[in-house]
DNA sequence: AAAGATCCCAACCGCCAGTGA
DNA sequence: GTCACTGGCGGTTGGGATCTT
């Protein structure tokens, strides 16, 4: 089989909405699976990247307040550069974002240091900006054969979905950094328990949903309910 | 108004850990 | 045990936007 080149660079709005569809069907996970599925081209990290900083319909697109700026302050000095785990305290922000801002700052405060030591300068201060773009509803642009032939590969174990509870991986580890951060002792047992009960609702939601927007019952009959999504819910 | 400097952010890369075969 | 694959993370960079001179 040809396989054209791999596509890289800014995404288009059109290659967002076809995403944000796929990923709608099949949730955040297996993202090597939903970059073939969507025919976007593009690697399973890259269409992740692309959801998790910019698609995600949870995060903020309004500059950092001061509050949320001084626990970026008050964390990194906690934990220093664990981006990710800081973003977690910080909902609707992104590891990246929290990256971006904090070299910004460090370069900032480096160059205030500087000017410190001929003439004095005022206490720092922070612009931002933020993109314009927003969360628009997908259009069910993607071939079907694409993700029926895709499907029927995972079906037939080629490339098998992990869903279940086993190989949820980031879910139980998270659970156990959760223990770690906050000190609650949340305990596993405690973490699948709501995870059951979470993913049996959202199993329902997501059928009636996806079948009275699209009409479709491939989707609807054959996908797991995507218990990941829970990771958000309990940060 | 234009040119240069700086800021900001999206996206890529490389590495590593977890998982399944 | 080990090997391949996948996803997550932190570091880095390219380039557009904005500011300054």
């Amino acid at each position: 089989m040809v396989q054209e080149e791999t596509r890289k660079g800014p995404w288009t709005e059109h290659e967002d909405l076809q995403l944000m569809h796929v990923v709608r069907y099949f949730g955040e996970r297996r993202w090597d699976f939903i970059a073939k599925v969507s025919g976007l081209n593009r690697t399973g990290k890259s269409c992740r990247l692309r959801w998790v900083n910019y698609l995600h319909p949870g995060l903020k697109r309004e500059r950092m307040t001061p509050q949320e700026e001084h626990l970026v302050i008050e964390l990194h000095s906690k934990w220093g550069n664990r981006w990710s785990r800081i973003a977690r305290k910080l909902p609707g922000r992104t590891d990246n974002e929290i990256k971006n801002y904090w070299r910004t700052h460090t370069r900032k405060k480096a160059q205030e240091r500087k000017q410190a030591m001929s003439p004095p300068s005022s206490p720092s201060s922070f612009s931002f900006s933020s993109p314009s773009s927003n969360c628009q509803s997908p259009l069910p642009n993607i071939p079907v054969a694409n993700v029926v032939d895709v499907w029927q590969k995972v079906e037939t174990g080629k490339s098998k979905m992990n869903c279940d509870k086993g190989s949820c991986v980031s879910l139980t580890t998270r659970g156990k950094e959760i223990q770690e951060e906050s000190g609650t002792g949340y305990s596993m047992e405690q973490i699948w328990k709501e995870i059951d009960s979470k993913s049996d609702q959202m199993a329902s939601d997501a059928v009636d949903e996806g079948c009275k927007e699209n009409g479709c019952s491939f989707f609807c009959l054959s996908m797991p309910s995507p218990v990941w999504d829970y990771r958000y819910d309990f940060l």
